[in-house]
DNA sequence: TATAATCGGTTAATCGATTAACCTCCCACG
DNA sequence: CGTGGGAGGTTAATCGATTAACCGATTATA
């Protein structure tokens, strides 16, 4: 292995001024300079890592991944992942999978507190999540993934409800509903919220019974769905608060005899891969994931270094992606 | 921060015992190890990472995708990456993902180098894959995912074509053809090999024309299965080399006014998610991806530790999904 | 009896890079 | 002529953990 006393000799200088020539610091001469960055290439020399994150930082963020690293596989993650592992590559930063142990909280705060990383994002956040308060507790710089803790990224659900309406309204639908996310979670309330505040902005009565608790799989969107059918006021468009959801409805409104984009228009969250792909391609606030994870990194090295962060989250907005599951109000007769 | 020092004046001894105990190393009597072991929760010690990495390994394996990080939002390598990381935890391992550069054979060799990593698993290694020479060259220990090198992880091809020819055949398939994937792909071959083998097997004829050069996209699938359609001889089932293949392919099928999995079944390679939500759900065969991220960590690790390794490659068998678009063949009067 | 091993540890060298402190030479200035 | 100061380096302390070598007293073995 080569070291920077071999560089050192081979340059004819001190392992200081090697040192100095690398980190650009110091006043050395020209020649000098030349002559260590040549014995640099010629014997490949690249300093060690670990030596160097003895004094300073590690230059490694971590990457806390709650529910087992098969959620490495959820799209949705993967692409804030690909957006962090790009921003980090650009600082010069490296990305350290924290292995997971029998207590995630205890994995994160070991990672920091042993120096391997210099702080943690935290993926899938939860309202009292064991990891959050270790690192809290033992001053650990960290972001999450979702609005919880200090500091945070997450998507504009507001705005991406106040979109999801406004193309429905466009459409001619004034009877919208909304099948909402498992009320367990944080950001159930959010779309329920987001959702009343965009229909009255447009002037809009929320239909009797319109607002439906789903929950998180197909099944519970498809059983909203039948729910919504069975409603006397007539129905014309729904909001599923997530794809998932989505695929439930459209399954149940196509069961009814409907079709899907003419007789029910159907919106999703999230645009998973294979909402393209369903029939027909469904209608979808397509989030900033990757975007989401870039700011994550940018907002944690922004604490690494300066300590004082100077924002302390990011909001940041989806797109509203048109496909066919979503067209214009037919009137009927029924 | 607390060092191993502090932990050694908490307990009353030297620093050697507490590392001693600590590695479970020397002979420390239990009366003294559980004295340091209690100041190293009490003072809730984390030994220094980077201290350790001075001597000996870094207990990190780095990974590097080739085409940029949103491959990650790729289920395949998102798969392949989670089986890494529970392999990875399970054995005390970090997976670091290596930073990319413009250089991306460079930035391979710079991390082992400087001893961030003991070892590399590279993603989509190609034919002559600048990474793969580079580390041969410098002598890094690494595997590779898909058959490149000495040191590799792969799915095993030709047993998912002969199950899946057995499986057409098993419906009374006879004509059966087949999309293969783009030629310039290292993996084009075994895939047309395979399934002229395991059409032999099963003593069926090739169809005329029954053998297309797909392609990677679902657009190339559909071209292909648009031919397959034409041709004289009638085609009953079709094996598409990849998922994406087959999503193009059900469109042409469709297209054609024909129905998938009645008058024509089709058969998909990967099992992607979507794979389960189209109409018809596809059947195809599931690549083992999870196992083939454990078993690179496994010879990986191997390698690194024991520098003569046991195993230099090893395939894993793929898994037949039945779903709905291949069906009983129909006699047709046409 | 002489030699060697055991006990429960300690001391000090070591890993590779950074950096504060210092050194020497040379030139300019008063 | 003496002094200050910058250019162009060098020396050595330092980071935190590991580990070979060793300590003196006692006991087992040859």
């Amino acid at each position: 292995m080569v070291t920077i006393k071999d560089v050192a000799a081979h340059a004819g200088v001190s392992t200081a001024t090697v040192s100095y020539v690398l980190n650009g610091q110091g006043s050395i001469p020209a020649e000098t300079q030349r002559r260590v960055w040549e014995s640099v290439t010629t014997l490949q020399y690249h300093p060690r890592h670990a030596a160097r994150a003895m004094r300073g930082r590690s230059h490694t963020l971590g990457v806390s991944i709650a529910r087992g690293y098969d959620r490495l596989a959820d799209p949705t993650a993967a692409e804030v992942l690909a957006g962090m592992a790009d921003a980090a590559s650009q600082r010069g930063l490296s990305l350290l999978l924290i292995p997971r142990t029998d207590d995630p909280a205890a994995g994160c705060v070991q990672v920091a507190r042993s120096g391997q990383v210099d702080g943690v994002v935290l993926f899938d956040p939860e309202h009292a999540d064991a990891r959050l308060d270790a690192l809290v507790a033992a001053g650990i710089a960290h972001v999450c993934i979702g609005q919880v803790g200090a500091v945070w990224v997450t998507h504009d659900v507001a705005l991406g409800m106040t979109q999801a309406v406004q193309h429905l309204v466009h459409l001619g639908h004034r009877a919208i509903g909304l099948i909402a996310p498992d009320p367990e979670l944080v950001s159930s309330d959010w779309y329920v919220e987001s959702y009343m505040a965009a229909m009255e902005a447009q002037g809009l009565m929320v239909p009797e019974g319109g607002v439906l608790a789903g929950g998180r799989r197909e099944a519970d969107g498809e059983a909203a769905m039948a729910e919504l059918l069975a409603l006397d006021e007539r129905i014309t468009a729904v909001i599923a608060a997530s794809d998932e959801l989505a695929y439930g409805a459209m399954r149940a409104i196509r069961d009814a005899g409907l079709v899907v984009g003419r007789d029910v228009s159907l919106m999703g969250f999230d645009d998973l891969p294979p909402a393209a792909y369903l029939q027909p391609p469904l209608t979808t606030m397509r989030q900033p994931r990757y975007d989401m994870g870039v700011a994550a990194i940018g907002l944690l090295e922004a604490q690494v270094t300066h300590a004082t962060p100077a924002q302390t989250h990011l909001v940041l907005a989806p797109k509203l992606i048109i496909r066919a599951s979503t067209g214009q109000m037919v009137m009927h007769d029924s």
